[in-house]
DNA sequence: TCTGGGGTCCTGTAACCT
DNA sequence: TCTGAGGTTACAGGACCC
């Protein structure tokens, strides 16, 4: 495998992403706690670890890690409870950044994106030296690091830039993609998980070389037909996904967990409505309609079901998503179960532009709509949740 | 030790249509 | 007319990712 120093040859799919990035620009608005251990995460009984700075991590703390839990691993850690809107917007310079080097990049989430950078090379350079020049103007803009897999492929891309982590980059040649995949643990596989690394593990297999040299149709049946033979494909460093950027958005949704299990039915549609409200927001503000709903449901045992209803007509409205969600939890027919956490989804989404004439024939009541829209404009006036359903004005309640 | 919130994708099943 | 095969769609659940 290359490191740093060699000709990319071959090279043409960059894999950035941001180190502990939610932590790192906590760091870099707190400069006081630079160095030491910081977590950005849920504070509550319930809550849980979002992002943690490498000092943290030292002590074994780790994301999805439960924040009491990461407190008793570390209990000198500063504990923050993260400001989406300021990651947002971190995020969005980033992007933009990444946007002038090429047209050619593809968000996977807020802190992380593809880069193709095989038209760029003349303007600045093989695919090396882009790696390095954004780095250094991510650190000089944002005053955060992050690291670099450079690559033919954007998954072997993606775990170049995991092993380069943190501040660092590699470059991994198309030559040498075999003898750097097959060494690695299967888990380290784009797609394996808990469950799947289980599954691998029970024939044996324990390195992407053993996935490689066992026959396809094993594979297929160990962790069925689309993922066994993804597995033996990626094994073998064939990737042939091209770095798409502007994937549309397929769904949109807001969840809640409770500080403690309800089992009151007038609590539980409350909670709909304010979830409904939110996600009628984001479609609204996306320009987006959605034709289906789905309610997720889980119980004190964390096991988990969801509903979900497609509607005649295509909606943006809070109050229908709250009809349907509301529908699909009274179909339930459950006697006061206690109940963990309830979402609402809107899924199925459609451009709002083009399904105008269908939303006008579906004459839908316009009052509804219009009233949400108002609220909307004095969400960005005056703050979100300046103006609410009043059933979601109860005293003490000043969650949205 | 007790598991957040935002998503995507895949699979199995049932219903429906031809 | 009846029946079966096969395709499509909707729905539910689960694994996975950050």
């Amino acid at each position: 495998m290359a490191t740093r120093g060699g000709r990319a040859e071959g090279c043409t799919v960059l894999h950035v992403d941001m180190d502990a990035f939610f932590a790192s620009v906590e760091v870099r608005r707190h400069p006081e706690l630079a160095g030491t251990p910081v977590i950005v995460g849920g504070a509550g009984n319930r809550g849980v670890v979002t992002s943690a700075t490498y000092e943290a991590r030292r002590y074994g703390v780790h994301a999805a890690m439960p924040t009491a839990r990461a407190l008793r691993l570390c209990p000198t850690a500063t504990v923050l409870p993260g400001d989406m809107a300021l990651y947002s917007e971190v995020s969005r310079s980033v992007m933009a950044l990444f946007r002038s080097i090429t047209p050619l990049v593809e968000p996977l989430s807020m802190d992380e994106a593809f880069l193709d950078v095989s038209g760029a090379g003349r303007r600045l350079g093989d695919a090396i030296e882009i790696g390095e020049y954004l780095r250094a103007r991510v650190f000089d803009e944002q005053g955060i690091t992050c690291s670099v897999g450079v690559a033919g492929s954007k998954f072997v891309a993606k775990l170049a830039s995991t092993r380069a982590k943190p501040d660092g980059l590699l470059v991994v040649r198309p030559a040498k993609a075999i003898d750097f995949l097959h060494p690695l643990p299967v888990g380290a596989l784009w797609g394996v998980g808990p469950k799947t690394e289980e599954a691998l593990l029970r024939l044996g297999l324990r390195t992407v070389g053993d996935i490689a040299h066992v026959p396809v149709r094993t594979l297929e049946r160990a962790v069925g037909a689309a993922a066994g033979s993804h597995l033996h494909e990626l094994s073998w460093g064939r990737d042939p996904r091209r770095v798409v950027p502007d994937e549309p958005e397929k769904s949109t949704g807001a969840e809640e967990t409770f500080d403690t299990d309800v089992d009151d039915p007038a609590v539980i549609r409350r909670e709909l409505l304010r979830l409904s409200e939110r996600t009628a927001a984001r479609l609204r503000s996306a320009g987006h309609l959605a034709r289906t709903v789905s309610i997720k449901v889980r119980f004190a045992d964390f096991a988990t079901i969801t509903r979900s209803r497609t509607l005649g007509v295509p909606t943006d409205v809070g109050q229908e998503l709250y009809d349907t969600a509301c529908g699909l939890f009274d179909a339930l027919g459950l006697d006061r179960a206690r109940i963990r956490l309830v979402g609402v989804r809107a899924e199925r989404l459609v451009d709002a532009g083009s399904a105008a004439q269908q939303l006008e024939l579906g004459a839908r009541e316009h009052g509804r709509r219009d009233a949400e829209l108002a609220a909307d404009r004095a969400a960005r006036r005056f703050g979100p949740g300046a103006v609410r359903p009043a059933t979601l004005l109860r005293q003490g309640d000043a969650r949205w």
